[in-house]
DNA sequence: TATAATAACTAATGATATTAGTTTTTGCAA
DNA sequence: TTGCAAAAACTAATATCATTAGTTATTATA
């Protein structure tokens, strides 16, 4: 009977990440949203600026949950043993949380400051994962670029039913890290080669 | 002045690709698509199942452009260079037509036939590509997989700005083929050394 | 205890998709 | 050539959504 729910920031977005995960991103709307809390749509406006608002933070959030899992990841490994580690943090999360996953990266406006932190810690946070492998330069920069994409690449792909085919994904991913893990050994195998005459 | 415009569904999609590619995707709305082919929004319903029946048409035509040039890329092609035409193919297309390509992934249902068939027809394309590998059994399909997942998720990041960095795209996506197709052929020599001893 | 800020609300507007029912045009058959 | 049926446009109406404006009740603080 009542103004002052009691709704706050946290609790609105443990509902969002609810109904994304579950209904699937789209169907994240304040009119669901407020339902879902027992609240008018406009009373969301308090807490939250909008829709877009909304889907900014709850990009946020996300980044802030998939560094974290990552970094536990990999924490005290290194090598092939590392980036395996990652990888299957990654595709966990996405699975987990496919519609939190998939607002990290719809919208998310890439001049956010908070993005472009979280983002910035992330490829850091990547690239010492791939000291071992002892590339140079722009080369480790690169490894971190091509490793986020056959990551997403493959959670997308997993999530959208994008794989027909009657096959383990389980062993897909596996296959497909060995052979992105034995490649970058055969480049940096190839990098020493061509150092050497010199 | 007058009902018959002279709609079809060709102009109809070809409009559809228009606002996709301009203005995204989720622009593409009936209202926007009946404003700019000069309508009112019902009459689209006498060529299209609304906007979901829209989507997927969408979905379709995309997946025909796409199949359309990645055969062309490997036509009379093999080997490391048939993989890598493909894979420029590919990312060339998906930059070309950011919508359409958005659209190819986007809600198709993998139930409708001729998503199936297109997608069916796609992984032979990929398979055939990859013959020089000696890949056998599934670990061909498992591999179309993986170079899949790798192309989509380049391009998905490159579309969504997910790459921060200063970086030069191009290098990166070489690169990561190169790792591919490094790991693809120390797979190979792996599975030979591992035969032969028998 | 009174007041100011906050957080809920109701009401209203504009955009969208969709359906129902209407009108006009066109193509084909008598 | 004429008339009729189907197709393709239309108008009108409804429901859902986001958003804004303005209101009311609650809480915290002075």
């Amino acid at each position: 009977m009542s103004p002052r729910i009691g709704l706050d920031l946290p609790t609105i977005l443990q509902a969002a990440v609810e109904i994304a995960d579950i209904r699937g991103l789209e169907e994240v709307t304040l009119a669901s949203l407020a339902q879902k809390l027992d609240v008018r749509s406009p009373s969301l406006y308090n807490h939250v600026n909008g829709l877009s608002g909304l889907r900014s933070k709850l990009a946020v959030h996300g980044l802030e949950q998939l560094l974290h899992v990552m970094t536990q990841a990999v924490v005290g490994r290194s090598g092939d043993d590392a980036v395996r580690e990652l990888g299957k943090a990654y595709v966990a999360f996405a699975r987990a949380h496919p519609g939190l996953y998939d607002a990290t990266l719809r919208a998310p406006d890439p001049q956010d400051e908070e993005v472009r932190r979280l983002a910035g810690e992330t490829v850091d946070l990547v690239v010492r994962a791939l000291q071992a492998y002892e590339l140079k330069d722009d080369a480790a920069l690169h490894a971190v670029r091509g490793l986020r994409s056959l990551l997403h690449g493959f959670s997308s792909l997993e999530q959208r039913g994008g794989f027909g085919l009657p096959l383990d994904l389980d062993v897909s991913f596996r296959l497909l890290l060995d052979t992105f893990l034995a490649g970058l050994h055969e480049m940096k195998r190839r990098a020493k080669a061509e150092a050497k005459p010199n």
